[in-house]
DNA sequence: TGCATAGCTGCGTACCTGTGCAGGTATCGA
DNA sequence: TCGATACCTGCACAGGTACGCAGCTATGCA
């Protein structure tokens, strides 16, 4: 199986077969920048700890998220932005109040893992 | 429960009880910044390339990793040296080639998410 | 109709990080 | 011993990103 793209074909290899299946192994690129980009948004405490609050906790308002993680009001509305855009969580207006949630499955999975080991 | 520190005790809540949970849920710091540590490490395209091939195919050199990834030796050589600090792969020399193989659990883990949807 | 609260946005700054290039070290074959 | 290979390191540049501040809109209460 010959799946080394031709821009590279002629670099010599250690293990040929290896690196088919390695390239096997990483498939497509979108897909990987996908999943990289999903990592990306649980790489920064803050947003991490607003994410571990919204999964465990449900319907959180935003200056109650602030509370929880010590961010100021700006920072937990810029960070919710980024992760709204991105599918991650939804906020529902109830009056002057917006309470955001969890959304995204994959994200919801990931998140189990980092609090299973908690205390 | 009175989980909230002091030095935001006097801010206004919405649902006190959820801050309280949400508190707890996102739990100790450290433990937060380590995992976005540890997701920070697969946030980054190449990176997480290299990390599913390693996680599939086993012990592989630096330059094959290269070809597989389309990376330059450099590049490939730096997120490595990256990762080993991490301690999350590890490498052994065997005369003048180096193989890296993956020796994380939780990293194992997270991979085993993303490889799954794959093609 | 004021006034405080809840949330959002834009801007500027400092910082981090990925990337490529040049050069260095160590091992193996001729 | 000479050269090629495999890998590593340091440095500089560009790009992205988090963070704080100031100001804005909108809702609810008195």
């Amino acid at each position: 199986m010959h799946l080394v793209p031709a821009d590279r074909a002629e670099r010599r290899t250690i293990d040929g077969h290896r690196v088919c299946d390695a390239i096997a192994a990483i498939g497509d690129e979108a897909h990987v920048r996908t999943w990289a980009d999903r990592f990306s948004l649980l790489a920064d405490p803050k947003r991490l700890a607003l994410l571990l609050a919204l999964h465990r906790t449900g319907p959180l308002a935003v200056s109650d998220l602030a509370i929880a993680t010590g961010m100021n009001d700006p920072a937990v509305s810029q960070a919710l932005r980024l992760l709204r855009a991105a599918g991650v969580v939804t906020g529902e207006k109830e009056g002057r109040v917006v309470r955001y949630r969890l959304v995204d499955d994959d994200t919801r999975l990931l998140l189990k893992h980092c609090a299973a080991d908690g205390p």
